[in-house]
DNA sequence: TTTAAATTCTGACTATAGTCTTCAAGGATA
DNA sequence: TATCCTTGAAGACTATAGTCAGAATTTAAA
């Protein structure tokens, strides 16, 4: 099965996807780098929890509806 | 107002003595430094999301329940 | 009080989160 | 074709998550 770093990386795609925007604008709207956004989405990085909060905030979603779903599948 | 880190560490801590388990017991089931653990409880560090799943695990608590109370205060 | 258990603190260390630069690859569009 | 936009990828780097050993301090019982 599929490490937790995947599934993250799955969830954060699909909600960026959502959002109809780009890694690049993603990255400026919660201050981090593009390229790390990058290797989230590709599963080869793991956030913290502040990292976390800063993402969701951007995505317009809570935080522990992500969590919740990595809890799932 | 209080960081991230400093109030998950207060969840933290509530969590583990509702539990009655020590420091080092909760690092062991978790796979931790005991160490660690008093760094996470004084808010000198924040984990992981693996790190959140393995401690969450250990206190009996799902991962997001733990998110969602930082959510709020 | 003293002893033992639990936690804090220090400091040095390893592993990995997160940055930065740059280039290459792929998909649109003209 | 040529150009633009987006993402992947390499590599070197900085910041911090997480370890480990041990001493100092606090807390709880005896």
């Amino acid at each position: 099965m599929k490490s937790l770093e995947e599934r993250f990386g799955e969830i954060l795609r699909n909600l960026r996807e959502k959002n109809g925007i780009t890694q690049e604008a993603l990255a400026a709207d919660c201050d981090l780098d593009r390229t790390y956004i990058s290797l989230l989405e590709r599963g080869l990085r793991q956030p913290t929890i502040g990292t976390l909060f800063k993402i969701a905030e951007a995505l317009k979603v809570p935080p522990s509806k992500i969590i919740k779903e990595l809890e799932s599948n």
